[in-house]
DNA sequence: CATTTGATGTTCT
DNA sequence: GAACATCAAATGC
């Protein structure tokens, strides 16, 4: 055996600030296997949520079944059940108690795109794949079972990627909540179509100097 | 193009 | 009973 070219991200990397670790998830790579197969891809957009402190946040008002895992140690996943239809699929970040985690929210599909497609409508553009977290989720096959799941397991793991290019990444308020929506940890891959709504292209994010 | 509406079931108040 | 870390289809320009 010889070392993975592609190394998984250790433990310590989402044993820090939800806010951090939202930003330096994008570009890293997601992977899934099921029965099904391998599945994967670079992950464009995510957003941060701050346990106790954050309004938003399921962790706000206390530990209850749902939001268990949030409570743990960083570096697993918290998986829960929306609208009805969805799932949404977390990073736990920080140290046990803290409850923080990052939201995935799109990933630019690079491998198992078959598959993908299988599971979300074989005629699914491919950029609508896994564009927003509950198309994500359904992307990769992934639902409350997967809650709990290490993030550096056999079936769900993240890990840098091969050639990873530098990206220009941009901080924009929260979507999808009533509650704090404003604050800027939401974060995104400048210029990717793969992320939800409209892309952020980087002309448009220059600031200081004109 | 943008905006609105309906679907669907768990969780929490 | 209300809210929900959403999405797809329908409607309005």
């Amino acid at each position: 055996m010889t070392d993975s070219p592609i190394p998984l991200l250790p433990r310590a990397f989402y044993d820090r600030s939800s806010v951090e670790v939202a930003r330096d998830l994008l570009g890293k790579t997601l992977w899934r296997r099921t029965e099904a197969g391998l599945t994967a891809g670079i992950i464009v957009e995510t957003e941060a949520y701050d346990g106790a402190n954050d309004p938003a946040s399921h962790a706000w008002r206390g530990q209850t079944q749902r939001n268990a895992v949030m409570f743990g140690p960083p570096g697993y996943a918290y998986v829960y059940f929306t609208y009805g239809m969805h799932y949404c699929l977390n990073a736990v970040t920080g140290p046990v108690g803290q409850a923080s985690a990052v939201l995935l929210r799109a990933i630019q599909p690079s491998v198992g795109l078959d598959i993908m497609r299988e599971r979300r409508g074989a005629t699914i553009p491919d950029r609508d794949l896994a564009r927003g977290p509950g198309r994500l989720c359904q992307a990769l096959g992934i639902t409350t079972t997967d809650n709990g799941a290490d993030l550096a397991g056999d079936a769900l793991w993240i890990s840098e990627t091969a050639d990873a290019p530098d990206l220009i990444i941009v901080a924009t308020p929260r979507i999808g909540i009533t509650r704090a929506a404003e604050r800027p940890w939401r974060f995104a891959v400048c210029d990717s179509r793969y992320i939800s709504g409209r892309p952020v292209r980087s002309r448009d994010v220059q600031s200081t100097t004109p």
